[in-house]
DNA sequence: TCGAAAAAGTGATACATATCACAAAATATT
DNA sequence: AATATTTTGTGATATGTATCACTTTTTCGA
């Protein structure tokens, strides 16, 4: 019988493979679960007692703001999903939701703990990994706040283009008011400034799908106003 | 010969107590510096060996931003700062500067490590700070860009208050300037927000020294645009 | 397949806040 | 003590974006 974690991405991003004894707790205590595009994966202000690994599909961390939701940023596979508020707080402190089919793994947040606590490796490996993310995130509000939304909206199509579907042409995998959440903008504007990067040649658009003409013009944007 | 990192709050803040052979690698390659007011403690850009701590004093935490400089938080001791710039990447991708004189403690990175491989509790510990941090500036991210200036205002004042000076009284430690960085507004609109404090008789303000005279109403100003 | 709900498109208007341009005050610096 | 530099105070103006109000289109569920 093969254990089913051995060539999961949770365990291959860790360097060093975990010890098979720390393989089998996780085989022994995960779950699989399959989520269709809209489905709540991590609900905020839910008990949290899972660490959740994203094994498959995109999914978007947003957070309920004083005034509206905000969407973080996207999340793609492979990757874990929620370590902060599953581990920092008993109480979900933000909400994931899955964007596009996904597969997702669950993981006992004792025995995890108890892995990591066992393996220097992986506690470093996610320590590494947690440290990053912050300073991603430290980016990402500087950015946000002090761009405009143009700024920002050419970002996240760059972002689409470039790391999450790796190429010029993909579907908006989110609303515009979604887009809005995702650079702080209202709908209106954000749609009003799809038009404009429409018009302007820089972008293709056909329902949700989009080709992106001129990537040059929208790093210009990115960087300028 | 007593051991100088027994009695620290930088061993002190895990749980438990550190084991004496660990207790004596941080002694030996341990470095105590004082800081003035206005001096740079960490700098974005720089190579980063050393894990700091932060045992006396207020600094504030700040990051380039595309256009200007903005300040992610204050931080007052006892607390460790800049653990993600110092682990998740070579060069420090944030600054830290003094903004009261400040005593700091430099540990080795190398050390640093290692102590948190041999130590399950300790690492556990900065596990669980890493993600309550990266949490708590997920919060702060989504108030920034959501409230308005008055409102960001009234939550800097509140914080300054409660947390950081403990009294309805005190001296602003910085310029309203380095104000508008960390609310993310000009340093004009900081002034004018300040003035109309005053006149509303919310706060009293004389040169930097402050006392809030009304904290309802700047909860209620914090709460509401 | 039809009706309802959600998403997208677009004009008019309002407003918070940036920016510019100075003057006055307070702090450093030599 | 004198001078330079930083900080603060305040008006006038410009502007990016939210908001409101509607229509059209698309998507979804019964």
């Amino acid at each position: 019988m093969k254990n089913e974690c051995l060539n999961c991405a949770c365990v291959m991003k860790s360097m060093q493979a975990l010890k098979s004894c720390q393989l089998e707790q996780l085989e022994s205590n995960h779950a699989i679960v399959q989520f269709q595009k809209g489905d709540p994966i991590i609900k905020q202000g839910m008990f949290s007692t899972n660490v959740v690994f994203l094994k498959r599909g995109l999914v978007k961390i947003h957070i309920a703001g004083p005034y509206h939701e905000q969407i973080v940023r996207l999340a793609k596979a492979p990757t874990y999903l929620g370590l902060p508020t599953t581990i920092g707080d008993k109480i979900n402190q933000y909400s994931v939701t899955a964007v596009q089919d996904s597969e997702v793994c669950f993981i006992d947040l004792n025995i995890f703990k108890r892995v990591l606590e066992e393996n220097k490796d992986f506690s470093s490996y996610i320590i590494l990994e947690l440290c990053k993310s912050e300073l991603e995130s430290y980016r990402r509000c500087a950015n946000r706040t002090q761009k405009q939304t143009r700024g920002n909206l050419a970002d996240v199509l760059l972002d689409l283009s470039e790391n999450v579907f790796e190429s010029t042409e993909f579907v908006l995998p989110i609303s515009q008011s979604d887009l809005g959440n995702l650079v702080d903008a209202s709908r209106e504007s954000v749609n009003r400034l799809l038009s404009e990067l429409m018009n302007d040649g820089i972008i293709r658009m056909e329902g949700r799908k989009i080709e992106i003409l001129n990537k040059y013009s929208l790093q210009l944007i990115s960087q300028n106003g």
